[in-house]
DNA sequence: CAATGCAATGTAAACGTTTTCATTTAGAAA
DNA sequence: TTTCTAAATGAAAACGTTTACATTGCATTG
């Protein structure tokens, strides 16, 4: 690959003009400028990006980092997605990580990152200590938060009202004459599953229906663990008649269970989950949901991260989505 | 960020003897390793891929591409799955490239990745014939193809049997009895549609069903198209009593179709899909579909990448895995 | 015409590694 | 002790940029 000298030899001048030309910067003959556009279309100079990632920290080497927690679930890829689009229009890549709520693995791609010399990182930390990630921001590094905080930080943060969403869905089984409420709740380490949770309780004690503290479980957000903790629930001796479920692979592992006993939705048991699909509607019942905009939050995650880039001591915004309830025929 | 003459300061020895402690090459004396081991982690020292990856092209960078089509197609996700998990076995970092079928983005990405200075590719091109991507395998960049392959290029590509995985989905289709069978294509420029419909036609041949030209129709792999063209076929004179769709968007838009118009599955329209997903059977109603092993795939195209990094002249080969019916309840 | 100042360009250092080649060191052999 | 050899280490260049600083050229001014 041609490099810049290349392109100054090329051009009969000095490697620095050619960089002036690059950046647009500094002052530089027209005449000359053309002949270094010249021989760089010729040769089809591409500069490199590691060079410059490397010389300089003050110039953006355009290379964000997103560490998720399960690509796996759907809510997560289109945050990806979101980010990407607005990573794309304004000429950053991206380095994927997806740390599959895996601490270890967590610790390592943030070395990984910061080796790599990011420019900023979005991340749903594995929890809301995470120390490393802490120190990470506390160094400097621009972060936004996506789906879940980081507490006593200074840092970005985009992410849905967690509590009003759940309100929102148990309220509606309550008023739909639902009594018997379960939730099935992801890794209780999250801060999110909290929240749920917390809605959950609230909509209970609004409209005066008990809580039965053997209604609510905890799994580690799976699939498989909404598979499992549904069965729980519905072998009870008094199983419920509506279920609340934490996130869309729980619902779907529910979903898969219930279908399995041969059980009728909503007839048997009602199902509204926290997190929307497009194909929501295609599922055995259409199913009834809170939807979080996930696009939206990683393209806002997105802009808040390159806006801090761009103005590091910005002071920092949390930015709280709506959800909003779907209701299709699962309730 | 400590780097290496810090470490070699502290140890008192010279940056050379660091990096060879470090690559484990070169002779050194154990008692100053043990010197400079110390330093490193006194310092918590970590070397930057940045300057490593500029400095040696003979060394690994730890880095790779990947460039899909789409991610909101759960394919790809899964797929993406796949080589993350040996990516990061492996200590390589992704860059990820989702080019949503557009030629432009495609050629930008490739160029950032070329920029980048990435060790290898993962691909799925966006047409058989790529000329870039062509050019790239040309200049010696490992790249192996998923899903698609290159024409008249020495590539590894792996993917799965299409024409005998249509072939497979239509024969059932047959066989239960229906006779009018529709195929929504996704994208003819994408080689596996046009693959698709040959085993679609393939199987009418076998079983001397006819092929009615309006059955089959074309669209841009995507859900809208899935909806829209679904639509057309249910409207025609004398429409399908089945669908094959190519590929998972148009199963999921085409599902919405059905359920939108009131029709039973598969009473009024029997479907089979290309392409499974986990949740596949909690689809009303459960859906029949063709499963491509994506997580294979992805491993797969994965470890081929990695090993061809390590042995550049390696004769490359081209893995085609089964793709198998699963038979669920749209049939 | 000399002095001045600014515009245009060049030189070289720096970023953090790897790697070649040269040099020092230590231990063995004589 | 001297000499030799292999082992251990160091010096410096290179990768492709950016950038501070130096230099050149040229027009303007007095």
């Amino acid at each position: 690959m041609a490099s810049m000298s290349d392109v100054a030899r090329r051009a009969g001048v000095s490697i620095a003009t050619v960089s002036r030309v690059l950046n647009n910067n500094g002052k530089v003959r027209e005449s000359t400028r053309i002949l270094i556009l010249k021989a760089i279309k010729e040769l089809k100079y591409q500069p490199s990006r590691v060079a410059k990632r490397l010389r300089s920290k003050s110039v953006s080497g355009n290379l964000l980092g997103v560490l998720i927690p399960d690509i796996k679930n759907p809510f997560y890829v289109e945050v990806l997605e979101g980010i990407e689009e607005v990573a794309y229009r304004n000429n950053y890549a991206l380095i994927m990580c997806n740390f599959g709520q895996d601490d270890q693995k967590e610790r390592l791609y943030l070395e990984i990152l910061q080796s790599e010399g990011i420019d900023g990182l979005i991340a749903a930390p594995a929890h809301e200590n995470d120390l490393q990630l802490k120190k990470m921001v506390k160094e400097g590094l621009p972060v936004v938060c996506v789906d879940r905080g980081l507490k006593d930080t200074d840092v970005d943060v985009v992410l849905v009202d967690n509590v009003r969403g759940a309100f929102q869905a148990v309220e509606h089984l309550i008023l739909a004459g639902y009594r018997r409420i379960a939730y099935i709740s992801g890794l209780s380490t999250i801060p999110s599953s909290l929240l749920r949770e917390r809605g959950y309780r609230e909509a209970l004690a609004k409209y005066g229906v008990p809580c039965d503290p053997v209604l609510v479980r905890r799994g580690d957000s799976k699939h498989q663990s909404g598979i499992q903790l549904c069965g729980e629930l519905l072998d009870l001796p008094d199983p419920p008649d509506a279920l609340f479920a934490g996130n869309n692979l729980i619902t779907l592992g529910a979903l898969e269970e219930i279908h399995r006993r041969g059980l009728k939705i909503p007839k048997d048991i009602a199902i509204v989950g926290f997190d929307d699909m497009y194909w929501s509607s295609s599922l055995n019942p259409p199913l009834t949901a809170v939807r979080q905009p996930a696009g939206e939050i990683g393209r806002r995650a997105g802009e808040l991260l390159i806006q801090r880039i761009n103005d590091p001591k910005r002071t920092s915004v949390q930015m709280m989505l709506n959800a909003e309830l779907i209701r299709r025929k699962s309730t």
